[in-house]
DNA sequence: TTGTACGCGTTATCAT
DNA sequence: ATGATAACGCGTACAA
């Protein structure tokens, strides 16, 4: 059983009385294999504790069964709940994942890139829009790749996301349903496409209530904490007040909430807030926020699927697929305040 | 330059006009090449791009480059924040680190198990202290091994964790030097074996300040929110106050806050309490909480690199590392108030 | 200092 | 349905 080194199939081979290429024929084409023949081979398997040493098989193959997931930052909350989708999905199928974190440094991204060449990965799931490669980006032959929240710009990479649309939507829907009407959207238009499509959402849930553009007020931060602040400061220093701010993402929504209270104002009576990510602090905020939350676990499932289906089919079956977040209803909304403003 | 088909050894050496064993050494051992046949390989290397193959350099040593990473849940926060030291150190010394979670479930332990058989990993760091392949675990040859956080409990596998004895020492000094006499221990002897040695802290501490053990108080919960809740109910209803409460870990301390705060009580004002771990969402808590940090990513490093030492030297050089943590004092201490209790 | 040749464990091709 | 054997790309013992 435990012997010093490990079977190999030469060992199943021998006790099972046939060759080989029997013997790795009953493991991967089992229906070309004689019953009797297959069975002794299960038993010797068995007898032996065989287990298919993966390094040969990958050499013989050309490619190995490993998944290389490169992000930004590994602390980031979001990676580790997208990480269990991933992780799951990849290990059903056989295959396992290798974690890389490039903290943007071009440097780093171009070890993984060696990585990669190295066929030590069929593949590559991307967390950022662009590739970590730097300048040699153009001249790599990339393996079949999949990007997560973000479309990778290069072209031809599809990506799974959130429909960022249809999630402002819900935000904004919500506070128009609670009797909003002066609603401001707190946004940031340059960091990420994603953060565009957030504040779509919002211009379309107010077309569609048919609220005037002079009841919309935007604010262009950066999506930190303390752009959130800042945007509270502003409106009250240009005295135009909304009833609620719907923040383009949880941290300034955080921010946002920091700054209505130094102010002396209670949320949700004074002012509603929502924001959108459902991060974990979100609960624990005073009082808990109301957010859109990221369907991270179910992202990490379908990228990883469609990753597979690319290593197998060849050719993406799809260039994007958006996920519904979901409303989260916590503390943080009620009606507006009789207040007039 | 980024031809169709990767560049092999046989390429080099037919540009460099020598045999692939001069190139083989050239890389790895060139100080037993000829300088000028160094740069002539180094050339062809250059020129056609080539990267080793790792599944062959893999087979042909008989172990990988990849490290494998077992925690029952990659969910954890702290989880992210180690996988960021241990990447870091695998990553500059040319391994990868490939992640797996078990969800507790030894059906997936035993996956684990089978990769690890057939090669494709040279070392494994346990986030569990128990191994996760079940009964099986008697017969199986494991790679070498290092713990993290907690010791494994198999004999013979080193591991790296914070000095849980010192932390608790630094919480209840500050509570001490706060002027507290009556601190409680909101514990859980049970889960974890660091848990109880963050309660020998604790006593420690008590000792040595020579506050007598009718002025200590012991509540066993289970290191969850609602433990910390139940033990404030508890030592109300048996009217036992302490003036601060010294709680085994961050989740606990929420618990307890949040049991005073129902109880219509100001932190710090009315009661002091600590927590241990420093999770991320301590700094939002209102009052923040003062805490034992934990240093995740340095427990990562050591980890690795004890690991990797012992992947060369093949002994354990320590059997035991423990990282000093620090404390990280924020807003939930302050001196005891002066009702009568 | 350098080259030749074998073997690591597998899978695929071609016979039988 | 099964077996013999050639490759996959590399590292190294041995020979030169």
């Amino acid at each position: 059983m435990s012997n010093s080194t490990p079977a190999t199939i030469e060992d199943v081979a021998r006790i099972a009385n046939v060759s080989i290429a029997t013997v790795s024929r009953a493991i991967h084409m089992p229906e070309k294999v004689a019953n009797s023949t297959r069975l002794k081979v299960n038993q010797a398997i068995a007898v032996t504790g065989y287990t298919t040493n993966a390094m040969a098989r990958s050499l013989r193959l050309g490619r190995s069964n490993m998944i290389l997931v490169v992000a930004p930052d590994i602390g980031d909350p979001n990676f580790s709940n997208i990480l269990i989708g991933l992780e799951n999905e990849a290990r059903s199928h056989g295959y396992g994942i290798l974690i890389g974190h490039t903290q943007n440094d071009a440097q780093r991204g171009l070890e993984y890139l060696k990585f990669l060449n190295s066929n030590q990965a069929a593949g590559l799931i991307l967390f950022t829009g662009i590739l970590p490669f730097g300048h040699q980006t153009m001249t790599a032959r990339l393996p079949p790749s999949v990007g997560v929240f973000e479309p990778v710009f290069n072209g031809g990479i599809p990506y799974v996301g959130v429909d960022d649309i249809a999630g402002a939507r819900k935000a904004v829907d919500l506070l128009i349903a609670e009797g909003h009407r002066k609603i401001a959207f707190i946004g940031d238009s340059r960091t990420r496409l994603a953060y565009s499509r957030r504040r779509m959402g919002y211009e379309a849930g107010m077309d569609a209530a048919e609220i005037g553009t002079e009841l919309r007020i935007l604010f262009e931060g950066d999506g930190t904490i303390e752009s959130g602040r800042l945007a509270v400061e502003q409106l009250f220093m240009r005295d135009t007040l909304p009833t609620a701010f719907m923040c383009v993402n949880d941290q300034t929504a955080i921010g946002v909430m920091i700054g209505l209270k130094a102010r002396g104002y209670d949320i949700p009576r004074d002012f509603s807030v929502t924001g959108f990510d459902d991060v974990p602090q979100a609960v624990f905020m005073t009082p808990s926020l109301t957010t859109i939350r990221q369907p991270r676990t179910a992202i990490g499932k379908h990228a990883m699927a469609l990753l597979l289906e690319l290593l197998s089919d060849g050719q993406p079956p799809e260039a994007e697929i958006l996920l519904l977040p979901d409303l989260v209803v916590r503390n943080s909304v009620s009606a507006p305040s009789r207040i007039r403003r």
